[in-house]
DNA sequence: AGTGAATATGAAACTTGATTCATGTTTCAA
DNA sequence: TTGAAACATGAATCAAGTTTCATATTCACT
């Protein structure tokens, strides 16, 4: 599925016979971290599912927070990626609003194992997780910064937008896994975006809806 | 502080006495669990905490897990009341829901202990964790769509506004605990709700701030 | 075909911490 | 006043699971 690559933390491999188990082996964590959780997932399994021995896991990490540290930083990476690639080419903010949730969502659908190493580290490397969200947010800052100069989005506290912005993705991410699949990604990007977009005001001066936008 | 009182759940004490005893080591559990989550402290924290013997606990809960849940769903209520009691006397839902942001991260604020306990509560008894969103959603889903048909906030889908908004006001309150108490609640709030209110649109027609609301 | 560095191994040592239990103390209704 | 139910105790038990280590294998280069 996704093969995990990984940075040069911990201890490298030298040879290209260490890449691979190395490689095996963040592969395997990911997967039981991702099922079964930190606490539950124990160093045996990880190394049963890499199917090597529970002393080659001690050559390549130097414990079992380690490899959760490298691969909430992969994760983080992931993410990030794969959200700038989506929307890098549009330039309006409010539509590369729309396209970063629907990136994200179907991005968290399609990584629920890593996904969920994110959240947990919250309470298992927090200072990971606090990293995370700091940079997520200080780019989605950043990003907001820049549309209200060129006048897309109305002036505004673009440092609280940040955090409620990314509140809501992760929060409609969840709302999809609690409710099992019952939602429509595309459903929950346009309900989203509506209000992100127009507010809930009832007095909001909606454009005629000029071009590629027809939902249901 | 908060005295924490509880439901008739697990053993309960058959007198006085007991009742004293039982929530003390609820007390002493909340704050155990709020300050070093809940698989870094251990029994024997809560006891002392509490002033009783280790085998005290165990006459009052059949395990770890049990108290934890017990704690989430005492803080889950307290949230959803206190919410809604600082809201209960409004009546126009876009007021309501700016009330609603300031009691949430002051709330949020007063209360990291318990607070904690909910987030962590996804890693350690999930359906505890889903049955919280899943009330919260459901109640604020219906506070929506009474306010829709009142025609207090625009048309739209109310399922998953719930998630964003309730993902909003989480994350804010997050980013102040990342960013630690530079935030200040009404400038958070103030900023949000505008955002709520109005959405990102640079053409949105923002009525002036004195009171000629009579949109009906 | 020899040599050292890198890699692999899994049984055992060790740590941690939840839970039990045998025993003692308090309460209170009769 | 008494005895049984409720409450309290903390040392000992025991399971779980991480990490170590002594030993074996492979690899890259002469």
């Amino acid at each position: 599925m996704n093969q995990v690559s990984y940075s040069l933390e911990g201890k490298s491999p030298k040879t290209a016979r260490g890449a691979k188990t190395k490689a095996k082996l963040l592969e395997a964590a990911a997967l039981e971290f991702g099922e079964r959780g930190y606490h539950a997932c124990m160093i045996a399994d990880i190394t049963r599912r890499a199917k090597v021995g529970m002393g080659t896991f001690y050559v390549y990490f130097d414990s079992k927070e380690e490899v959760f540290r490298e691969l909430v930083a992969y994760m983080s990476n992931l993410t990030r990626t794969h959200i700038s690639k989506t929307i890098e080419g549009i330039t309006d903010r409010l539509e590369a609003e729309r396209a970063g949730i629907v990136a994200y969502l179907n991005f968290a659908r399609e990584h629920k194992d890593l996904y969920r190493i994110v959240m947990e580290s919250q309470f298992v490397a927090e200072d990971a997780y606090r990293n995370h969200y700091r940079v997520f947010h200080s780019a989605y800052t950043n990003n907001l910064e820049v549309a209200t100069r060129k006048g897309q989005i109305r002036q505004g506290d673009n440092e609280v937008r940040a955090w409620a912005l990314i509140g809501i993705s992760v929060f409609l991410g969840m709302g999809i896994g609690l409710d099992d699949e019952k939602f429509d990604v595309n459903r929950i990007a346009d309900a989203a975006f509506d209000m992100i977009k127009y507010g809930l005001n009832p007095d909001a001066n909606i454009e005629p809806a000029s071009g590629s936008n027809s939902s249901e």
